[in-house]
DNA sequence: GGTATAAATAGAAGTCATTTCTATTTATAC
DNA sequence: GTATAAATAGAAATGACTTCTATTTATACC
C-alpha cells in the first residue's frame, strides 16, 4: 500500500499530516519490520527531524487507533509496532526473529479450537492472537 | 496436581521449600487463575506471611524457571503468571476476561499453519503462542 | 497569500512496575 | 546442634512510559 494511502486514512481520523507523522509512516513502509519508539526517535533525529520520546509515544498511539500500526506481542514487554496492510482480514502475523520482519500470513484455522472450547469447556471464546516466531526466507 | 508433587519439582531444582514459596503454590492452585505481583504480596499478607515485593518477584521467576508457573500475556503489559498442569503437553491456555481463571485447552492444529507460512512464505516456524479469551462457563 | 484556530510538538517533570543491592535470616545437609 | 549456602527484607535504583504547560504549526477560510 502507497504511503497516499496511509495519509488518507489519517485525514478520514482527522490527524494532521505533519512531517513527524509522515515520516514515522514512511520508516515503517522502508523498514518492512516492527520497530519501538527508542530506534525510531534515533531513526527521525538521522533525518534531521528530532522529536522526543513523548511524541512519538503519541504518534504511535495515534497511527494505532487509526488503524495504520499495530501493537506487536514481544516477551520483553516492551512498545513494539507494526504496519498494518489489511486491517479489515481475519489474519495473523508471522515474525522473524532475526531481522524483526512482520509478514502477514493469510490463514486462519482457529473455528475448531474455538469449537473445541465451547463443546468441552462450555465456554464462550471472544477474541484470540496467535504470535508465531521463526526465521523468514532471508534469514534461515 | 496435589501440591506435594510442586514441591517435588522444587527439590529437583534445587529450590528450597520455603514457606513463603509453598503459600505461593497454595495460593495458585487454590485460586485458579492468573495472579500477578500485588495481588500476591496483599494475599500473603491476610495469611500473616508478609513478603516483600522484590521477593514476591523473585520468587515469581524461580517458579518459572522450574516450570511451575508460566507468564501470561496480558494488555497492559504487567506481569501475570498462572499454574502450569502440564508442562510437557502441547497445549493453550483459554482465559476468562471476567473472572480470570486458565483452563487448559488440550488442543493444537497449528500445524497447519505452520505449513502455511512455510510454504507460502518460505520461512521456518520456531515458536507460537496462542492467546485465547473469553467468558468461562461459570461467567457466560 | 494572509490569518485565526485548533491541533501538534518540545522538553521538563512525574509515575510506577520491576530490579538491584546489601545486610540479615533461615532451610537443609551433615 | 551447627555450618553453609540459599532465601528474604527493605531501601534504593532503574527505566519505560505518561503527563503537563508553553510554544509552534497545519489547515480552513477569506
Amino acid at each position: 500500500m502507497p504511503i497516499n494511502n496511509y495519509l488518507s486514512i489519517l485525514k478520514e481520523s482527522r490527524l494532521k499530516i505533519t512531517p513527524r507523522r509522515k515520516a514515522v509512516i514512511k520508516l515503517f513502509l522502508d523498514k518492512g519490520r516492527y520497530l519501538g519508539p527508542y530506534e525510531i526517535r534515533d531513526m527521525l533525529k538521522k533525518i534531521s527531524l528530532k522529536a522526543g520520546l513523548p511524541s512519538v509515544y503519541r504518534i504511535l498511539q495515534e497511527l494505532e487507533k487509526a488503524g495504520i500500526l499495530v501493537k506487536v506481542e514481544h516477551k520483553n514487554r516492551q512498545l513494539y509496532y507494526s504496519l498494518c496492510k489489511n486491517p479489515h482480514e481475519d489474519h495473523h502475523h508471522f515474525i522473524c526473529r532475526k531481522c524483526n520482519k512482520v509478514e502477514e500470513v493469510k490463514f486462519c484455522n482457529f473455528q475448531e479450537i474455538s469449537r473445541f472450547i465451547e463443546k468441552k469447556l462450555k465456554g464462550h471464546v471472544e477474541r484470540h492472537s496467535l504470535h508465531i516466531e521463526g526465521l523468514c526466507s532471508v534469514c534461515r
